[in-house]
DNA sequence: GATTAGCACTCGCGCGCGGAGAGTGCTAAC
DNA sequence: GTTAGCACTCTCCGCGCGCGAGTGCTAATC
């Protein structure tokens, strides 16, 4: 089903001049837009193939052409130029990054916001997880003597906390020296590691056990892609799209489309490793508020190491080569400052391949 | 301009009827819907009064009355019922804390949870905050040989890191020894008197200059209640409220009105500390998207303690009977939860006065 | 003097209509 | 294969109209 040139050229001036404009093309405005040597009639004809192949369609009988989730899928996938940023454009962004303070937490959201602002539409990020979770270090504070604190370092630098309860006298004295013990076994190790583990026999084997299985479940939490909710910026520049205009139901579909917790299972495990940049269009979206919006997706972190998600959500209207050129260089730029942060020689070295 | 017994029984039902209905009343609805033993037309004369009064108003000529802010000030303040929780009702909401698992920062959102859940509007609530922050405890971990980690126990069992560079080798024996001889000077003080320690003299001087400047920001930041913005739960219920249904505008005003940094300005300040119940109508509200919304407010946390505000947020036409009776029962489940977590003798004893 | 019945009047809302405009699909000629 | 021409289809928008809810005024009643 290879599209001759002209008519692959038709359909990728229909999706551009679709995603400017938001309103249907027809044949007549396309031909007089772009001054193409062909009637309005060819152009009309060409047309009928395009929507008989399935690649755009008709609102209604006299509204001009639209394209369709395999139109734009075909235009993604073949036709766009890609686009890649201005040095001023970089610059800019650049520049917002370089305004932040040196929180790989802050850059995250920061990440969202300078998509979000750039396309007119909603961007997400998820903080970085590791490839593999490793404990570095525990802590246990004492609160109340029958309450205490544990707190986690993980080997990517996160930090995890835990209140428990103990009924038996709870002292500072007695939480470090377990403290101390715990950490010379268990540093370096994972959850499942940590899990396997039996207390030391002794008059503390108690408090020791449970200490062990809330230590490894918050390092089994962290590995978990999922356990922490997308950030995401843009809402409102999403919601003032066209498509949403004066249609309430569509807006407050919308809404829930970008309700964290629905993002979290939305999007992780899309933008596979090696991939570039993913573009999810419309209907290939299993989840039904996503089924008319596109994602445009890529992995950031260095190979192998901790990484997450950053990338963009709008309708399936989007300005698909701008959009891809966005995400990449954003996202190179957080892969760089997640480098820099976690140090070269980073707790995740490249080599180990998951 | 105190208001005959009669009129004030008609502005409680029209607030009331409004409130349930979301439609102008009518003096002959009015008194058909109450069996009132009057005529319309007294109603009529008795509502052209309460409209001089500036207590309702007429959307166009020919349409019934809707209460203005005025008037649902003058209702709550002076003429509604309030209606406190049934036990059943009660016993739901308990449920729900119960269900969770015991961390307070989980148990403030779901009190938002809970109460937007209640009232089909939108709930916000803030991470309690500690009257005084002092340092418990800190501790500093290794991870890069450049790049170092410092981990600060507050009073108030809040967790806070800080990533830091140091270019001058660091080793995690040398940062235990800091933080062992840190701890000794610095638990139970306050960021300005962190401040105003200065390092110990010897080859560590710089580092640990360092490390207190580090520790003091952070012990501040805890006591800026502004610091972390409020969570917020129901946009949607709010959003599906009349007052937004097919209005595209307004709902994306609300939607700005409900973005968490611009609530972080709107409320914290507002329920001065005994203050029961706080509740803040349209136009009372100093930022313009709040003009025509309520806040139903209440500060959380024992008195003189580690505190927070939990509250509604919702078109003024609100159930204010219910939703102060709403608030204030999941204002004191949280009081009790954010006292039971901080220990009975918890580290804000009450006595201390701010 | 307060209350009420009666009535004219107002205004928003929903509905149907018609014309303008944009665009299509088909056919016949080039 | 391309194009001019044309009939046809639909949406959108403005208009007028009648309905219904509700008001405000007046005059009669308790």
């Amino acid at each position: 089903m290879a599209l001759s040139e002209r008519r692959a050229r038709i359909l990728a001036l229909i999706v551009e001049d679709y995603v400017d404009s938001a309103q249907p093309i027809g044949s007549a405005t396309l031909v007089a837009r772009h001054d193409l040597d062909l009637s309005s009639a060819t152009v009309r004809s060409e047309m009928a193939a395009l929507e008989d192949d399935g690649l755009i369609t008709h609102p209604h009988t006299s509204a001009g052409r639209v394209p369709s989730d395999r139109g734009y899928r075909t235009y993604v996938g073949s036709l766009m130029n890609e686009r890649p940023l201005s040095s001023e454009e970089e610059l800019t962004i650049l520049h917002q990054f370089h305004q932040s303070v040196a929180d790989l937490e802050r850059w995250v959201a920061l990440s969202a916001s300078v998509l979000a602002n750039a396309m007119r539409n909603a961007a997400i990020a998820t903080l970085p997880r590791p490839a593999e979770a490793r404990l570095r270090q525990l802590q246990l504070v004492e609160l109340t003597g029958e309450r205490a604190l544990l707190i986690a370092v993980l080997n990517d630098a996160a930090v995890r906390q835990q209140a428990f309860e103990y009924a038996d006298g709870l002292t500072q004295e007695r939480l470090t020296r377990l403290a101390g013990r715990l950490n010379e076994r268990l540093a370096g190790r994972t959850a499942d590691e940590i899990a396997a583990l039996a207390p030391a026999e002794g008059p503390h084997a108690a408090l020791e056990a449970l200490v062990l299985r809330l230590v490894a479940a918050l390092v089994r939490d962290e590995e978990d892609a999922a356990a922490e909710p997308p950030v995401i910026e843009g809402v409102r520049e999403l919601l003032r799209q066209p498509e949403y205009e004066g249609d309430s139901d569509r807006l407050l579909d919308a809404l829930e489309a970008v309700e964290r917790s629905r993002l979290r299972r939305a999007i992780p495990d899309r933008p596979l490793g090696a991939e570039d940049v993913a573009v999810v269009i419309g209907d290939e979206n299993a989840d039904g508020p996503y089924r008319d919006m596109s994602f445009v997706l890529a992995r950031y972190g260095p190979p192998g190491g901790a990484g997450g998600v950053v990338g963009l959500l709008g309708p399936t209207r989007l300005h698909y080569p701008e959009a891809v050129a966005h995400v990449r260089y954003v996202r190179d730029v957080l892969t760089e400052l997640t480098r820099r942060f976690y140090g070269e020689t980073g707790a995740d070295a490249p080599g180990e391949d998951r």
